[in-house]
DNA sequence: GAAACTACTTAGTCTATGCTAATTATGAGA
DNA sequence: TCTCATAATTAGCATAGACTAAGTAGTTTC
């Protein structure tokens, strides 16, 4: 009778994946992710996470120095990213052959992707001719685990007078989501910066070709990742 | 500071699904689930039955009569209809529109299940033009709850001589299946019984109208569920 | 440099779900 | 009716993941 060896590379469970997600959003910008906000982003007591986290760290997923924060490891940066392919796969797919608006998209996602096998992922990437970019312009991790990093800048920050292509929508919310697309605010548009107000105020931009003027508040102005265009 | 009550109606779970479906298939016959036949199929411990039945039995899904089995409440019927429906709409979705094969989709659709909202499965459904039945033949029930009973025999059963169509194939292991469909013993297949040899020996079928044979052991002859046409 | 605020961790508890080992009920045969 | 095999249950334990309450480390502020 074996004494019970325990599984050396269990399956990582739905918890373990969505906090590798987090915590790779979180510290995608180089630093460490701090505990208060993976909490906030899961909607989690803050001891919850310092429960995850040390499990994590025993597995070796993620780094932890304590009261600095946590990094992710190799082993969990490729976790992360294949849960970010799934998502955003997901993501397209609903959208494109079932219908699903940008905007409602997201929350399907979040639980299919703990559910779909590589195989269908996979399947899916096909039927959509091995995309690129989600429906929110974010870009897609090849299933080698490499992803784009891109350049770019929120129009909020972005200088009057310059020609910009929106490339990204910074949320998931649906009811900003369906506002944007609204205004015509969606990936792949084409505009030039025609106006800031001061003290934080909206930023006026204008439509191209079209010319079409739109006025956009700070806040949402945030959300709105842009490439600048050469000329 | 709320003493914290807890949600008289929590989600269900995974695994409470899964029970779900499985004492519905056990008990569909009229009876009673055993125990033990609950623990195979699930591939779980006797023990571990034991425990999730009392707490089914306490949120009023199922009744128990101790010693003797257990079958479904009104309430915990309509939960396993729902999960049936979605699992024969995934496993439909799956062979129609991403190229699974009928041996590979019960695994995929079997975790699907649990992931997927209303919405995505109705989306589904319309897709596929609110399909009636599997690609193993099995009848979908209605988002309402409904489910045909059909008067079924198996061809290890079908007297020598009747005329039947191939309507369900009672398996989802997937070489079994593989093998069928190499067979040419697909839902909707025409067939005569031509001979039976004694002892519990071969069944021995024609196709129709091509007037082909084949030879059906026993064991998979039970798989086949028929139904008898006139004439 | 001490006080005070914030963020983080630790301690202790709970639920869901699984397990093994031990016990008990049921029904078939003798 | 008694015995025994089988099936089912109970007892006790483990793990994942959540929570609240309490304590501690780091950081600001005066
Ligand atoms: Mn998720
Ligand atoms: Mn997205
Ligand atoms: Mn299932
Ligand atoms: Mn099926």
């Amino acid at each position: 009778m074996q004494p019970t060896v325990r599984d050396p590379n269990p399956p990582l469970t739905r918890s373990v994946e969505d906090y590798l997600k987090v915590i790779y959003h979180l510290s995608s910008q180089g630093g460490f992710a701090a505990t208060s906000d993976i909490a906030a982003m899961l909607e989690v007591s803050s001891p919850s996470v310092s429960g995850m986290v040390k499990r994590l760290s025993e597995t070796g997923l993620i780094e932890h120095v304590p009261y600095r924060g946590v990094q992710l490891t190799p082993q969990g940066r490729r976790a992360a990213l294949r849960m970010i392919r799934r998502h955003r796969i997901l993501e397209l797919y609903l959208t494109q052959h079932l219908g699903y608006d940008w905007g409602g998209v997201h929350a399907e996602a979040e639980r299919l992707e703990h559910a779909v096998s590589d195989d269908l992922i996979e399947r899916m990437a096909s039927a959509l001719g091995q995309p690129q970019y989600d429906p929110h312009g974010d870009p897609i991790p090849t299933a080698a685990g490499d992803i784009e990093e891109a350049e770019l800048v929120a129009l909020a920050d972005a200088r009057v007078g310059t020609k910009l292509e929106l490339r990204q929508v910074g949320t998931q919310d649906p009811a900003r989501l369906r506002y944007f697309a609204e205004q015509g605010l969606t990936p792949g548009v084409l505009l030039t910066v025609s106006e800031r107000q001061p003290f934080d105020g909206p930023t006026t931009i204008a439509f191209v070709p079209s010319g079409d003027p739109r006025v956009v508040g700070r806040d949402l102005a945030r959300l709105l990742w842009c490439q600048e265009i050469g000329s």
